[in-house]
DNA sequence: CGATAAGCGAGACGGTACGTCAAGTCTTATA
DNA sequence: TATAAGACTTGACGTACCGTCTCGCTTATCG
């Protein structure tokens, strides 16, 4: 791309920025990251954001990506225990996002195919992808129900903690995680019961 | 309160201008809601909107409420039905909004304390209650388990809708709903069978 | 006119708009003169004030109209004398208007020849006629030359005192107006010398 | 100042704007420049026009001074020449101002301190320094009695043309003017009779 | 005495302009 | 090229005040 001819981009803009978006992010939310302003703060020139970043939308989801990270599917065998764990794990992970900075971005996305599709790529997709894992596995093991619609139940759980964050007065805490996981596995497990034991087990041992 | 005092407002600025933002909002989305194209289509000058709504959001939430209406819980002593048509109703009453539009107002909610207390008490809690209500009858009449958490029941059914709309490449349909509102009874029922069955029939008196 | 049918206007009203007015001139000048504070502070409606003058560059006029008085060419027999009382009476009068009130009417005036008419009528012509009046005993008692061009003497010592009112930091004080009068003066008498020895005689007479 | 760091201003800007808003001073007054409009016909932008000027009355005035240009005292050896040159010129520079514009600007200096010591230095101190210079020099001659208060007579003289301007029905014309110096010269001249015979004698060599 | 004609307070209404803000683009000079 | 600085266009915001109009109510005079 560019291969090496004038003057090379500094990294460090790139780093300065983002932190200076994430803090904007933090403190003011979405609407608070003023272009001008980041820059003024990142110690940079406006010019300087806008060659990385096409616009606002992109670079606070840039910055949103950033602080996201990874979120990696547990596998300890135990159905019960993964998607409890995936569940704490996500709602974790956007705990520190000003509710609407999600929310914002969402609604961005109604005006910008690529934003949407990042949007989706970048923050939706990876949690969906480790419960999904975690699912998956519990099939093979055998423990749900042959008919299961996989899809459906990736979507139920975790409509439940985007929920929450986007519209609830607080996100889940772990006990709630723990009463829905139980009552939609009930639904979809092939023996329910025997489900429930592995998982009492497994507390037992963690406490 | 206005106890007749001075000249009373003109109750059909209220209706034009809630119509043309309405039309705004379907064509063009909330950031489609100019205030001063607004009253110009309303046929009414912008100190007029301004009397009514503080700003920009409230409008379109007012308008918003406006369209929604009132969603009425079903009552036909079979639970499945009760639920199915509930969310049924809930997917049809916001399928027109645009994507971006709910989320927007989410989002702006964020900066805005009382904004975002109308959201919930004109937007969410309607279709919560309905839900609830069913849930509730439904309890009544011994077809959940007595241990249910009901208000943890009612998130987990509405936010699948929620989550479908806003973050959803398209809403629910029909079949996904009876799906998941199985999957879940299955885990908060008292007797899952009996209501399955109540559902087939009904179903086949419809048909 | 208005022939005694209904209910005839209060008279008080007018006197506490116009006070109320006057208040906000002296305080705020002729751009805080505003008629729906104006009203309030005179705890009367918009209405009233409306029904009384047309608008406030009218109102604003009528109160200073109402604060000037009338100004009375003062006859010692003395031309120096007497025009210096004249200066004298005319600068204190328009002394406690704020600067800005004369000159945004006079602007105001550009856009409104009734205003013009009315405001060189109440607010000019007063002391004009003064010094003319007493210019015209002065060349009657043959004080004066005979091709003294009187208009254009009214207009020289009335200039400077509404030149230093409009323009100048301050206005004039006794002593300055006494330099100008008597300089004029010296242009114009029929014998300069005369004219200043009666003066001083005077100012003994009322040291 | 401006150490040529970031885009310079574009001076074809200011020069466009000044242009519209004298355009506009002279059709419509004062009160008719409106800085939307004016921006428009200058084919700039709003932004462009208040980085310039702070509001609508510094713009104004910027427009005055630019138009006024400079008024050189002028220097023929002759006191009553050169006065009466002077003050035509001065009456020339404003007579194409609407009568609004300088009053309505004495007028908004009454809220703003720097526009009102802008305006005196701009616009109001340029002419009375040329008289000041012509009576200066008519001093040094020795035509002028040593007990004469220049800066007072400075003002006799241009108040009346400012009178004229400001509250007249029209502003002097050569022939009053001349009848106005010679009047005020006769009380300030050492020998009146010796300025006067020079006076005509340049009248005759003009004509 | 009741109809008629104002006056009045309260406040909605249309209108016009204001000055502000932030987004995103463009133009310099410098590194 | 990249960068900093900052000018520039664009488009909307929310505010302020003007002068008008519409209510419901009060006060006078006239028939």
């Amino acid at each position: 791309m560019t291969n090496g001819r004038g003057r090379p981009r500094d990294a460090q803009i790139d780093a300065a920025v983002l932190e200076a978006t994430e803090e904007a992010l933090d403190t003011e939310g979405y609407s608070g990251v003023i272009i001008e302003e980041v820059a003024r703060r990142a110690g940079v020139s406006k010019t300087a954001v806008y060659r990385r970043w096409p616009n606002r939308r992109h670079l606070a989801l840039a910055a949103l990506a950033d602080r996201l990270g990874r979120i990696e599917a547990p596998n300890t065998g135990c159905t019960l225990c993964d998607l409890h764990e995936c569940l704490v794990l996500i709602t974790n992970a956007f705990r520190r996002l000003g509710t609407g900075t999600l929310a914002q971005l969402i609604a961005e996305g109604a005006d910008d195919a690529e934003l949407r599709e990042q949007l989706t790529e970048i923050v939706l997709e990876p949690p969906r992808r480790a419960v999904h894992r975690s699912l998956f596995d519990a099939r093979r093991r055998g423990d749900l129900r042959d008919d299961v619609d996989l899809p459906l139940t990736v979507d139920a759980l975790s409509s439940l903690v985007f929920y929450r964050l986007l519209l609830g007065d607080d996100p889940m805490d772990p006990q709630q995680i723990e009463a829905v996981v139980i009552t939609l596995l009930r639904g979809v497990a092939a023996d329910a019961g025997a489900l429930l034991r592995e998982f009492a087990e497994h507390e037992v041992h963690l406490s």
